[in-house]
DNA sequence: ACACTCAAAATTGTATACAAATTCGCATAC
DNA sequence: GTATGCGAATTTGTATACAATTTTGAGTGT
């Protein structure tokens, strides 16, 4: 049991095993079954059994009765219709930050945007130093949806997240362009410190499709991304 | 075992909670436990413990560990929030069906609408029949959404549309604006059927806005709402 | 060499047994 | 009469046993 984060061990297998999904540790594509993990975790299948419910309920793996589990395989068409949704989202939610936010919010964002800035500084850093600046970089939305004070959508956009977090980790994608989204993402709390809803709601929406639009541009670059990409079924 | 519609147990169960739940004979606040449920539909435990898993998961139940689960008591702030999200993810879908929408799927519209007009139509219905009303309205958005074919898109609204049914059920609210609805809803299926994608979005955000606006005007002049909305924790 | 059959293995679906924690009530002390 | 403490009952958390179904592969017949 590598993690233990809370109480009961459905949630942090359930933990667990998102985080292995996230990160790619267990590729899409990848058959998991309930006994490899419990072994794995050294848990019962009960437990595993109720975190793959839960997975295959935010979509991260897809199980059929009797045939087991696979971690979910995304093509474009899934990648468009997951960032078509966080661009309303994470762009209401923005608007809302920006409405509500307190001095305390505007500080925690401004020390995220810190981190950020420290880990890109980094000379020769390794994958595990720019996967926590794409951490950070996440969580921001996260943060700024929580400070919305929406706690729906802010459960739903941290739901589409998770899989933008998948998708873009999963290729190792752009890191060249990690300039622009942290100057996108400075621009974003920049607006919600001014409180400007509108401008802050636009510069998220921009954000989220320039990310869709140069994601998508390199994975069709990559000329061996269909070893990646499902066929679409 | 009332009910049956899927293979295993745990779906079947899920699918009962579910409209025990959305139709309010399990109310608000109401304790459930495992093993009502389990002596109530003649089953083990287990599935029905995946199906509040996956009920918590959704937003029906709340559940806190070794104390068992309650029915999701909404207050005015989750009304709004839930309301919030819908106008914005029922806009979307819907500007996508009327892009997307062929002749079959209009026809399948149009006789939705019929459907209701039908129900609508028969003099001192009972309660189930103004259900069914109810039902078949609220069914046109997820047809919508599917029609629209953004499958996340679709997934989430019905999510959304869940906890409205409940809400707009539980509390028994505006029989008499049913007509309003109606012409609302025919309002957005011609706009599809036209092909007007920006008209039909507005139109279907309108339509949301003003059932807000209508329901959240009725709750307040029910001067009693306070004994079925819960206390905000 | 290929196809077909049948049995065994793998895997999930369901039930049940037990453990741990919380809640509730009753008895007792003051 | 009230408060406190302890134990029984309730309820979920976890583990394990068994059932049902699908897949796989070996073996055989042509």
């Amino acid at each position: 049991m590598s993690k233990e984060r809370k109480n009961t061990l459905r949630d942090s297998v359930f933990e667990s095993l998102k985080a292995l999904i996230i990160t790619g540790q267990i590729p899409p594509g990848a058959r998991v079954t309930e006994n490899d993990m419990a072994a794995r975790l050294n848990v019962s299948r009960t437990p595993v059994r109720e975190a793959f419910n839960r997975l295959e309920r935010d979509g991260l793996v897809v199980g059929r009765p009797r045939q087991g589990y696979v971690v979910t395989e995304f093509n474009l068409t899934m990648f468009r219709e997951a960032f078509d949704i966080r661009e309303m989202l994470d762009g209401r939610a923005t608007e809302l930050a920006a409405a509500n936010a307190t001095a305390a919010d505007k500080a925690r964002l401004r020390d995220m945007l810190a981190e950020c800035e420290r880990l890109a500084a980094i000379p020769d850093r390794s994958t595990r130093e720019q996967f926590e600046e794409l951490q950070v970089g996440i969580d921001l939305h996260r943060v700024i949806a929580e400070i919305g004070g929406n706690e729906m959508l802010h459960g739903m956009l941290c739901g589409i997240l998770d899989k933008c977090q998948q998708y873009v980790w999963t290729e190792l994608l752009w890191l060249d362009e990690w300039q622009l989204t942290r100057e996108e993402h400075t621009g974003i709390v920049d607006a919600i410190c001014a409180g400007d809803v509108a401008l802050a709601g636009e510069r998220a929406r921009a954000h989220v499709r320039g990310s869709r639009e140069n994601i998508l541009r390199l994975l069709q670059a990559k000329s061996d991304y269909q070893g990646f990409f499902a066929k679409a079924s």
